[in-house]
DNA sequence: GCCAACGTTGGC
DNA sequence: GCCAACGTTGGC
């Protein structure tokens, strides 16, 4: 069964263009250091969805498409020393945090703002728009993903992988 | 820049 | 185990 998250990004960090301009378009996507994400890191499965969301931004909003290429394996950010998610509390023997990779489907037609999201009535559950949502990692209802698409121009079968 | 919401830390 | 203090996130 396949699910879709929706992971937050700054894009003055990294943005869905910058996924485009990584080989084979795909990177790792690491560096989440809060529990609740990270279980739902954990939880993704090969060829769920992603909705790259942009945030921090005059006009947050849904930028693109990637699904899971490779599911959690240990961040291994956790164990640099010289990485700004370093943590000395996370055990190469018994690793507390995960990261996965992401590969980009297709940039959105138009960017999907938040205040289209909120708009919207059929998003009004979305676990996104709910106040004080801080989880960088979340999951999206499989109703939510097709109106986020309708919204950026797109339609459900654009985003199928292609080996499903 | 403000501030609400929430997570984490550490004293007790 | 409680809870105050503090730090961070992220929309506005």
């Amino acid at each position: 069964m396949t699910r879709t998250w929706l992971f937050k990004s700054e894009p003055d960090e990294f943005s869905f263009d910058d996924l485009l301009t990584r080989p084979d378009q795909t990177e790792p996507w690491g560096g989440v250091r809060n529990y609740q994400a990270r279980n739902h890191l954990k939880e993704a499965g090969l060829g769920d969805r992603v909705l790259i969301y942009h945030s921090s931004i005059a006009e947050p909003c849904v930028a693109g498409v990637a699904e899971i290429v490779r599911t959690a394996y240990p961040d291994p950010s956790a164990f640099d020393e010289a990485s700004p998610y370093h943590d000395p509390k996370s055990d190469p023997e018994a690793p507390r945090w995960f990261a996965v990779d992401v590969r980009a489907v297709a940039r959105l037609p138009r960017p999907v703002t938040r205040t289209a999201m909120k708009a919207h009535p059929a998003l009004a559950e979305m676990r996104l728009l709910r106040r004080g949502m801080r989880l960088s990692i979340l999951p999206v209802e499989p109703d939510e993903l097709e109106v986020v698409l309708a919204l950026g121009g797109w339609e459900l079968r654009d985003v199928q992988p292609v080996d499903l």
